[in-house]
DNA sequence: TTGTAAGCGTTATCAG
DNA sequence: CTGATAACGCTTACAA
């Protein structure tokens, strides 16, 4: 009828044993689910009822130790302020949360400060390495013992490294046919800066796309309303005015639509625009923005089985492609007339 | 001449030690920094070079498991997309690498399901959670003992743990005397829909600040686009023609653009908006919105300043209160005659 | 079916 | 000034 005491601090797994009145090995074999034929079911949920009574949490820092392990991986991503990795980490945290792994965040400007912080390898069992190239992520991954299980989102594929990417081909090819299909022939277009493989797939798709159509003004800004303005106003104003601006983020259709209102031109009426990614500006500009809708929530979740799946099997999997989608709302309309 | 072989795998104290030709208890004191005292200069730069020939990185698993401190804390979130919570976590993520703490990011809905995943709180040194109430941290802070350090980011000060907050108060005080001064005497008022101090307390500054002023037609809504939009209608038709809206968010302003603009009615010409928060879609929206900046980014950075404090000291800081900016642009002018 | 014991890599105590 | 040695909590042979 008595039972021994709680002990004060957390609970170990000998605690757990202790209370149970069995040796610390049983309790790791009932609590790893390893016991079947090894140990008696009246042992097993005397165990149980052990460790729920105790509170117990296994030790991490132990397990690790023990396994070599972490259950962690890194995520590497340019910049958390952005709505399209925030919503990346969601994705991608949902997915490690459902298999026991936790996530720790690396935010870096360019890929280049990947030496410092306090997750160097010794902590990480694999990494998640989204939108940048290939080679920056070498220092971190050679810390241990030369290859650390890597998976790359929104990344150039055919590296040796599995990619799990956004169709932005598709996506561009789509937008691009359907402006052409309003009986736009004179577009403007306005590239991102920052150079990244998404965007000169996007560009390529869109050039591939053009067939008779042309392109008469074009530039390229930082994703910043700003800079985006100032790049659109001169394609916009340029002599053989363009029926249509095709932006390569929702951000620069917003700065664009700040240019042509400088200019006195009525989107779509006067020029249509379109924008790219469909996060979270796109239907908060008026008039809303025809756009290709990126699955960036999924895209951090596949990544993450993708990486967890090379974990478990050792092997990588096949590339990944998720489809996007073609969003038409009021940006886009026919050329105006002359 | 020569020199041990390289070891296989991740070289360990135990390698650099054999390496220098000394023991594992004097490399540990010599890479932790406290050798002064205990340990010839002489072999202090031995073993450093020794660690850095070997590319030496500790482990942090063993190094948790003897200290009982993992240099990990939580950041308990309610969502990673909104760019509040992004620029949170950007300022919180700075200062934990400056000293050498690493961050596992908690997304929680609201703030119920906490009980899950895999960072209970074997894992972690402290919690620094923002925008929500005490009381459901308590499971997570109980399982360490009683109590895991915590201090709090946006959320109701005088509870027993520090907080770190913006003067929303002091903003919106600010905001609606700015509008009183131009002028306007009937108020339309759009409250956030999710419970929180910091939209209590931006309501109770308002009200407070609004003096002879009336408040002819109120509503709340969820901060999203259309939910805001649907609110905003009856608001800006209502019979008694408010002169401004003021709304609890910048995302809430632009939902009401979208229902000025479905009335005919022109910003601010016929109606002025404010938004609140200045993050990121103040500036995109055309007007550009006159609001109250919040600094997210110096938040998160304060906040966890705080925490790493009161893990360092073992007692709590006083509550830090960052002061907001009013921010006027186009959204806002004086009442239309009549 | 269960228990004993070794060991993961580190830091801290204590002798030399 | 330096080196053994123990301990942190866990998993896993292996022994009983």
């Amino acid at each position: 009828m008595s039972s021994p005491p709680l002990p004060a601090g957390r609970p170990t797994s000998k605690d757990v044993a202790r209370h149970a009145g069995v040796s610390q090995s049983t309790v790791s074999l009932v609590l790893a689910d390893k016991w079947r034929g090894r140990v008696s079911p009246a042992t097993v949920t005397a165990v149980r009822t052990a460790a729920a009574a105790l509170g117990y949490q296994p030790n991490n820092a132990a397990r690790s130790l023990r396994l070599g392990r972490t259950r962690t991986v890194m995520l590497v991503v340019p910049v958390l302020t952005s709505p399209f990795f925030g919503a990346v980490h969601t994705g991608a945290a949902r997915v490690a949360a459902r298999r026991d792994f936790g996530i720790v965040v690396y935010p870096t400007r360019d890929g280049v400060d990947l030496a410092a912080g306090p997750y160097t390898s010794a902590a990480i069992d694999g990494v998640l390495a989204s939108s940048m190239a290939v080679e920056p992520l070498g220092t971190l991954r050679a810390g241990n013992a030369g290859d650390l299980p890597l998976v790359m989102l929104d990344s150039e594929p055919g590296r040796g490294v599995t990619t799990v990417n956004d169709d932005v081909a598709e996506g561009m090819r789509a937008l691009t046919e359907y402006l052409i299909g309003l009986g736009h022939r004179r577009f403007a277009r306005l590239r991102s800066a920052v150079p990244s493989w998404t965007f000169d797939a996007r560009d390529a798709a869109f050039r591939a796309a053009l067939g008779t159509a042309t392109v008469v003004a074009e530039a390229s800004s930082a994703l910043l309303l700003d800079e985006a303005r100032q790049a659109a106003l001169p394609l916009l104003a340029a002599p053989a005015r363009p029926t249509v601006l095709v932006c390569d983020d929702d951000l620069q259709a917003a700065g664009a639509y700040k240019a042509a209102r400088a200019l006195g031109l009525r989107v779509p009426d006067d020029v249509s625009v379109s924008g790219f990614g469909d996060l979270r500006y796109a239907r908060v500009v008026e008039p809303e923005l025809t756009t290709v809708r990126l699955p960036a929530v999924e895209l951090g979740a596949r990544g993450m089985a993708a990486l967890l799946d090379l974990l478990d099997t050792g092997t990588s999997g096949p590339d990944v492609v998720l489809a996007g989608e073609l969003i038409v709302r009021g940006s886009t309309a026919p050329p105006p007339p002359g």
